[in-house]
DNA sequence: TAGGCCATCTGGTCCT
DNA sequence: AGGACCAGATGGCCTA
């Protein structure tokens, strides 16, 4: 890990964490929110899938899936002038190959391109489902702040099942047993480790001053104290 | 304008 | 052999 990282773990402190989470509460763990269908596609055309649809318009094949098949005829020309491929970079560029290892390539660049389309997938599915803000004026975390938020977000969880267990041992202690254990003691769900029920989520201000700790991961707020 | 973040291309390596 | 994964390089976009 270098310094940076490292900066940006200490920013996301376990206290900043429990901080966000006590103040925003479970409607911030809106699972699955704006994940779903629906959502605006994420990744613009590249300039490789922004020709293949012009070949797929000339060539009658219509809206089907985007396979790796469908790439290989990808203009290069398009490519290097919107997507900052430069040929006198890339000595040994696509368009000086044969035809076979060009398409090839382009094969391997589309795979490529899908799984990091799939990577990112997976993070707007984790960010979906972490404690921070979301609303239009919150920008949205970086990955590796996604990432580091994360991190410390399964931490704090595991050490408030850890506090609730302990809470009900401490409970049940001189108690008869046939007290129930209230729900919102209950050892498991979200109901013990969120037991606030926040309806309307915070300003980013009011986030990033509640935390006490300005820095680097809440570089995103664009709410004016 | 510098720095941060990102998407993409690319070649290398490992695995099935 | 082909696919998955990875890291480096590059350029675009945005913000302070």
């Amino acid at each position: 890990m270098n310094a940076r990282d490292e900066n940006l773990l200490k920013a996301i402190s376990n206290d900043t964490l429990l901080d966000l989470t006590q103040r925003y509460g479970q409607s911030a763990l809106s699972f699955g929110a704006g994940h779903g269908a629906g959502s605006p596609a994420r990744y613009p055309l590249t300039p490789a899938a922004d020709f293949l649809s012009n070949q797929t318009g000339k060539s009658n094949e219509s809206g089907g899936e985007h396979t790796s098949d469908d790439d290989d005829g990808f203009d290069l020309d398009s490519r290097k002038r919107s997507s900052g491929f430069d040929d006198d970079k890339h000595p040994g560029a696509l368009a000086k190959k044969p035809k076979e290892q060009r398409s090839l390539r382009l094969s391997i660049n589309a795979r490529e391109r899908r799984r990091m389309h799939d990577l990112n997938d997976a993070l707007d599915g984790l960010r979906a489902v972490i404690p921070y803000a979301h609303s239009p004026s919150v920008r949205k975390l970086s990955k590796i702040a996604t990432l580091l938020l994360a991190k410390n977000y399964i931490l704090m969880q595991a050490q408030a099942l850890e506090e609730m267990r302990r809470l009900v041992a401490y409970l049940n202690q001189g108690q008869t047993i046939s007290s129930p254990i209230p729900t919102a003691l209950a050892p498991f769900g979200q109901a013990a480790v969120y037991p606030f029920s926040g309806t309307a989520l915070a300003t980013c201000a009011e986030k990033c001053a509640y935390s006490g700790t300005p820095s680097s991961l809440f570089k995103h707020c664009n709410d004016k104290p």
